[in-house]
DNA sequence: CGAACTTTGTGCGGCTCCGCACGGAACCTC
DNA sequence: GAGGTTCCGTGCGGAGCCGCACAAAGTTCG
C-alpha cells in the first residue's frame, strides 16, 4: 500500500495517479500543494465544504459526533490512498462530522466547485465513488471493532490502518490523542500499549509509536482488520 | 418519516417517491412487489447483487463480519426510507457485508442491471447518491454508539431506529435476534429491556416489544439519535 | 393433553474498563 | 538550571457486561 513518488500533478496519492488526461485542465492544474499540520481542522460539521484535500503524507480523520458535542469517536481514516469531503462525490456540499489532520504530512487540496466540474468525467467520478465506498466499508469495521473488541486489539487495529498510510515504522501521537479517537480514557491507552509492548510488536517512547511486529499486530486483531483493505485493493488495482 | 400510500409505480418507497416519467420505462416498468420474509438473506458478502430491494415496509439490515466470521455487527438498518445493494450506487458490485430481513415486510425489487441504466439519470443518481451518503452517516453514529453507550442506550436507539421504519408502535422481534444485532449476551437484552420498562418507555411480551414513550427512549439516548436522521431529512426534502 | 421446542428470567464469578486521583518523567522556556 | 508544562505510569473502588448455567413460562404439534 506504499506509494513513494512525489510530483506537481497528484503524484503521491492513489486516487489522483494514473487518471486520464482529460481532467488535465479540469482538476489538476488547480491542484494547489499544502502542508498539513497536526489538528488542522479541515471540515466542520454541517458547514459546506470549501476545499477538497488529497494527502500524499500523513492521515486525517473523520470524527462523528452526537448532537450534545459531548461525545466523539473516529469514524475514518484517511491517507494517500483517499481524500477528505467525499460528501461531495455523493453530491451534497456539508456532512456532520468534523475532519481533522492526525498526523502531519503533506497532500493537495482543490475547490469543492473545482471536484464538480471534473466529477463529470466519468473515469473519475467512478473511482471516486468506489473510494467512498470502501470508506464506508471502513466505517462499519470500526462499529464492529468498538462493539467487539478489547481495547488493546482495538488499538493494535488502529496502528495497523495508521501504519499502513506512513512511511517508516515511527507514529508519532500521544496517548491522549489516541484515547480521543479509540473514545476511551487516556489511562486505558497507556495500559494497553504495554500489553503490545510486552508481547514485543511494538515500543512506545514519549510521543511516539514505533511498530515492531506487523504480523503479530494482525494477529491480535484477529480478522477484524484486513476486509476494508481488500475491497479497497479489490476496487483500486487497475 | 411516516409514509402510507402503496401502489404499483414504487410508491411507499421513499426513495422512488417523485421521481420524474422518464424513468418509467428505465426502472418503474421493471420493479417486482416482493414480499420480504424475515431471515431473508438478500445478499451475501464478496458475491454479486443481483437485485436491490426498496422495500415499502419491514426493516433490513447491513451485517459487517469480520474475516474470520466469528464476529459481527449491524451496520445499517433499511426500511422504506431507503434500499438495499447501495455498493450498485458506488459502480460495484458486491461488498463485504450481509444482508438480510430482519422484520418481515413488503417493497419492489429490481435487476441491478436495470438500476445500472436507470443511474444515467441524473436525478435518479443524486438521489441515490445522498441515500448512501445518509446510509453511511447511520454507520458512523452506530460506530459511536457502540464505543460510547450502554447497553441499554443502545437498546433504545435500536428501537427508536426501527419504530421509524414501521407501521404502529409494535416490534416483533426476539431478545435472541436483537443480541446479535447488538453484538452482546441474550440475557443482556432480557436485562435492559426490563430497565427500558421500569421506566415505561415500552412493553415487551414473548416476541413482541411495543414502544410506549417515543420521546422518552430520545432522552435515554441522550444525542446519539437524530444526526443521521437529520441528515437524511435534509438531502431527501424537496 | 402431553412432549418437544422456543423464548424469557435469573444468578454467579470474573474480566474489562470506567472515573478519579496523584506522582514522576520528559521536555520546553527563559 | 529553575520552573512550568506536557506526557506517562500507577493505583483503587466500582460499574457494566461477559460466559456459563439452569429454571420457568409460552408455543407448537402430534
Amino acid at each position: 500500500m506504499k506509494v513513494e513518488e512525489k510530483g506537481t500533478r497528484g503524484e503521491g496519492n492513489q486516487l489522483l495517479a494514473r487518471m486520464p488526461a482529460a481532467l488535465a485542465d479540469l482538476m489538476f492544474a488547480h491542484l494547489e500543494p499544502v502542508s498539513l499540520p497536526q489538528g488542522l481542522v479541515i471540515e466542520q460539521p454541517n458547514e459546506p465544504v470549501e476545499h477538497i484535500y488529497f494527502p500524499t503524507g500523513g492521515v486525517i480523520s473523520i470524527v462523528a459526533m452526537n448532537g450534545e458535542g459531548n461525545a466523539q469517536i473516529e469514524a475514518g481514516l484517511v491517507g494517500r490512498e483517499g481524500m477528505s469531503g467525499t460528501m461531495v462525490v455523493m453530491g451534497t456540499d456539508r456532512s456532520p462530522h468534523q475532519t481533522t489532520v492526525q498526523i502531519a504530512g503533506t497532500g493537495y487540496r482543490l475547490e469543492a466547485d473545482r471536484l464538480r466540474d471534473a466529477l463529470e468525467q466519468e473515469p473519475l467520478r467512478e473511482r471516486l465513488l468506489h473510494y467512498c465506498h470502501t470508506l464506508s466499508v471502513q466505517t462499519a469495521h470500526t462499529a464492529l471493532a468498538n462493539a467487539k473488541l478489547k481495547l488493546d486489539a482495538r488499538l493494535a487495529r488502529w496502528l495497523l490502518m495508521c501504519h499502513d498510510r506512513i512511511d517508516g515504522d515511527e507514529v508519532m501521537l500521544t496517548h491522549d490523542f489516541l484515547s480521543i479517537m479509540l473514545g476511551v480514557r487516556r489511562a486505558g491507552v497507556t495500559v494497553s500499549l504495554h500489553i503490545l509492548e510486552g508481547q514485543g510488536l511494538v515500543r512506545a517512547t514519549r510521543g511516539q509509536i514505533r511498530i515492531l511486529n506487523r504480523r503479530g499486530l494482525e494477529e491480535m486483531v484477529g480478522g477484524c482488520y484486513g476486509v476494508p483493505e481488500a475491497e479497497y485493493a479489490r476496487l483500486m488495482r487497475d
